[in-house]
DNA sequence: TGCGGCGCCGATATAGTATATCGTTACCGG
DNA sequence: CCGGTAACGATATACTATATCGGCGCCGCA
């Protein structure tokens, strides 16, 4: 699982095949699972995937509409429309959502649905999945001394990524 | 720090004087600072200590509302006081806010402002906060390896507490 | 071929969370 | 008494999320 977690993009990152190898995952996954990825969910993966930071749900629509008056056919979309895309996509491990921005991201893992952790970049926005097993083994002992039984988990780290850090403060 | 941090209460849990002490507590704290605990503040604090189930904005509102109601005196509160009472108690390390649920709960540490971390009950809702110098340790680890800066760390682990683990499901 | 069921979608309305803005009041130090 | 600051009241609005209803198309099956 942590071939496809490398933390934050690197310089290089190619961006357009990161997010077009995404959608391939995610055909994938449906076809397996008998899941139907509509061009509505599509759509709305291919939009969480423009970018390594998490997006609002109404950010989404927003895209979906500009893209929809610049091709001129197809009719705006009204928020369910995308909140019910968005379900399937968690429900099929496509994406993540981000609890401390009420906001989106997709997932980078190939695997199934997985605990979704996170680096948060305070200013370039982007967020990263933690690939760490001893935060997981922390957070288990933890709740086994406490008598708790974990159902699911969410760690969100805010600050600075490796770039952000160096450009100075405020670049 | 660990002396008022007992993860979830005990069965013979005595809650008046739980928030009794969580008051005074505050009043402490904010003579130390030089903060006023004004009345709308105190009364918005004493509704989050009332059970140590996170509440909503609005809940922490519609409750001060009901007792003005029944006192008659006092006129009802719109939302901006209430988010003003919230953000001097987050400022003062008095409540922290649970971001899963947008919703807020009482500090039990006695401490300045400090991390958030919490296992929530899926059935009774209450919320206790992880007393565990490892998940901070694993925490920092992880960053310092991934060349992230953290500023701030959240931390919400969702399942059944000791209480309602042994209750059977859907007791 | 016709009928049902189901999943997906469009559309309207509404609920829930949070903040902007502005005017007023209370209090304290000078 | 004056002037500054902090707290507060009130209205409006932005942003996030869900409820509900109805229609359409596909597929399996009699």
């Amino acid at each position: 699982m942590s071939d496809s977690l490398p933390a934050f993009p690197e310089p290089g990152h190619d961006h357009g095949a990161c997010a077009a190898a995404a959608l391939a995952r995610a055909e994938a996954r449906c076809a397996e699972r008998g899941a139907r990825l509509t061009p509505v969910r599509r759509q709305v993966l291919e939009i969480v995937w423009e970018s390594h930071a998490p997006l609002g749900a109404y950010d989404i629509l927003a895209r979906m509409n500009a893209a929809a008056r610049r091709t001129g056919g197809a009719r705006e979309k009204a928020p369910p429309a995308v909140y019910r895309a968005l379900k399937f996509l968690l429900d099929h491990g496509l994406i993540h959502r981000v609890e401390s921005r009420n906001a989106y991201v997709g997932c980078g893992a190939s695997g199934g649905p997985h605990a979704a952790w996170f680096f948060i970049c305070e200013r370039c926005n982007a967020a990263a999945e933690i690939d760490d097993g001893r935060i997981g083994g922390a957070l288990r002992e933890s709740a086994r001394r406490a008598g708790f039984a974990i159902e699911s988990s969410i760690v969100e780290l805010r600050g600075r990524c490796p770039r952000c850090r160096d450009g100075r403060r405020r670049a």
